[in-house]
RNA sequence: GGGACUGUGGGGUAGCUUGGCCAUCCUUUCGGGUUUGGGACCCGACGACCCCGGUUCAAAUCCGGGCAGUCCCA
């Protein structure tokens, strides 16, 4: 028994999320990465969490383009002069890797690994986009991004290579941006939370924590097990800066030069995928989603050695389901390796397969079969005849078993107060949101934030809701400052 | 950005304080046997002291630097 400890998992997700998080990732849980590559950020995504991944993608292609944006890819590399021509790209540069030789030689330009893609595409854009008739132009590209950023990593949370998703939209009017933002919020909604059943909130960032190139930053957070907030995405409302700054403009209908409008979304792939490990995993690993596992159904044998004959058609057997489930359109495998039954019951756990059959001498004379979903693991005896019925049921069942738990622990996160001592109290023993009234989140509420950043050792205010945003009574004052609070705001620490 | 810590076969570790003997144990992998309804067992084999330098008769162990990783706090 003392042997079972050191297998797998080790500690339980609720006592210790840190090392509960590495050790899913890493090597002795579902080998999601492998951090051994031997340069600093810089990680080895392996084929279960490349897949996974790859899913992810395929979920926003699919959403991007059916809200009008193209596919396009913009190179690794950003001249230098590009890269500096916005003030805060120009800021961040120090953060920047650089190009600066080929081989014995150094280049006469040095160039930028690109960090993010507004200074590589925009100056493209201001020859792409010429007039009104134009607009709107919706693009999109999914890259590799390197930035220097944190000194320590964390897989799917920080790094220095991550994998980047980005739409680049361009308008006549301000109005139509804004709408695209909601657009944004919508298209976060159809795949972050219906198709992965990851909770999260659509804020309003406060002036202070926006992208400062942007006009305003909008954003999703979720909540980790260990209460810190992960912002999933971000849409940027750029307002016409970077047209300015890379000359982007375009002849109205009256011949007349304006400046267009602007905003990019990006939704983090990296931190999404953190999130679904974080917010589904159980004790013994992950769970995934029927949709997004690559293999949606594993198939055991249990067989017995001492009765070839039987072995024989068990195997058959699960040959023969298998051929049936795939052709029902689902990804499914048979684990054919040689370890026992029990081991491969905990190994296609750890990796979070939604729906395990197994097959035995009992179910190849029956025309039955055992189906155990991953997240109760109970088991249930099914008629093959019902077969692709039951599939589906489960399927359905899990989902939903996962859309609620998920629902359940992000609302059993948040708490509001209106005192600052009380706030502080709670932040000083507990993590996730707490709703306070607050003064202001235009750059007049800075020194309020940062008030309470100090005093709640870390809290940040995420913002304001921004559809159906609570609203402060007249008689609310900010925690903080004691004057009228205009909003209420959601505050947490922060990834 | 600040602080603490760690680096020993593929993974997890003991040994390091107080330098010296064949570097411990579990697991993985490979070969063989046996077993299989919730991480089976037996036999055998492969496999390691992060790198560079220093101290010393002698370094996994002490010192300096580098590289890499973890944790805590901003």
């Amino acid at each position: 028994m003392g042997k079972e400890e050191k297998i797998g998992i080790t500690v339980k997700k609720d006592e210790n999320f840190s090392e509960w998080y590495s050790q899913v990732c890493l090597e002795q849980g579902a080998k999601l990465v492998d951090i051994r590559y031997g340069v600093q950020g810089f990680v080895v995504h392996r084929p279960w969490a490349f897949k996974i991944l790859r899913r992810v993608y395929d979920y926003f292609d699919e959403e991007v383009e059916k809200d009008g944006h193209q596919p396009f890819l913009f190179p690794t590399v950003i001249p230098e002069e590009n890269l500096i021509r916005e003030k805060e790209h120009a800021g961040f540069a120090p953060d920047v890797f650089w190009v600066t030789e080929a081989g014995t030689e150094k280049l006469e330009r040095r160039v930028a690994l690109r960090p993010t893609g507004e200074t590589a595409i925009y100056p493209i854009y201001a020859l792409w986009i010429r007039s009104y008739k134009d607009l709107p132009f919706k693009g999109y590209q999914s890259r590799i991004t390197v930035f220097r950023n944190e000194k320590t990593t964390r897989p799917f949370l920080r790094g220095r290579e991550f994998m980047f998703y980005e739409t680049h939209d361009v308008f006549a009017t301000h109005k139509e941006a804004t709408q695209q933002i909601t657009k944004d919020m919508e298209i976060m909604e159809e795949v972050v939370r219906k198709k992965l059943k990851l909770p999260f909130i659509f804020f309003k960032r406060p002036q202070w924590d926006k992208f400062k190139g942007a006009d305003e930053t909008y954003a999703s957070d979720t909540l980790m097990p260990d209460g810190k907030r992960n912002q999933m995405s971000s849409t940027h409302d750029l307002g016409q800066k970077f047209a300015k700054a890379y000359q982007i403009q375009i002849q109205d209908e009256n011949g007349k030069e304006q400046y267009p409008w602007q905003t990019c979304f990006g939704p983090g792939i990296y931190r999404i995928m953190a999130a679904l490990i974080g917010i589904h995993g159980d004790d013994t690993g992950l769970i995934l989603p029927f949709d997004v596992a690559p293999t949606q159904l594993i198939i055991v044998p249990i067989t017995f050695s001492k009765d070839q004959e039987k072995t024989k058609k068990v195997i058959a057997k699960c040959q023969q389901i298998k051929e049936k489930i795939k052709n029902f359109g689902y990804r499914v495998e048979v684990d054919l390796t040689e370890n026992s039954p029990g081991f491969k019951f905990n190994n296609w756990e750890m990796l979070g397969v939604p729906i395990r059959i197994e097959i035995g001498p009992k179910e190849a004379e029956e025309e039955t079969l055992t189906i155990a979903r991953r997240t109760s693991r109970e088991k249930k005896k099914i008629k093959i005849a019902e077969l692709e019925k039951e599939i589906k049921k489960s399927a359905e069942i899990l989902e939903k078993e996962m859309a609620e738990k998920a629902e359940k622990y992000f609302e059993g996160k948040t708490k509001e107060t209106n005192s600052k001592k009380e706030l502080i109290e709670i932040m000083r023993t507990y993590r996730g949101f707490v709703k306070v009234p607050f003064c202001s989140i235009s750059s007049d509420g800075e020194k309020c934030a940062d008030i309470l950043k100090e005093e709640t050792v870390g809290g940040c205010v995420c913002g304001i809701k921004l559809e159906n945003p609570e609203k402060a009574k007249k008689t609310d004052k900010c925690v903080i400052c004691g004057k009228e609070a205009k909003h209420i705001v959601y505050v947490a620490k922060s990834y």
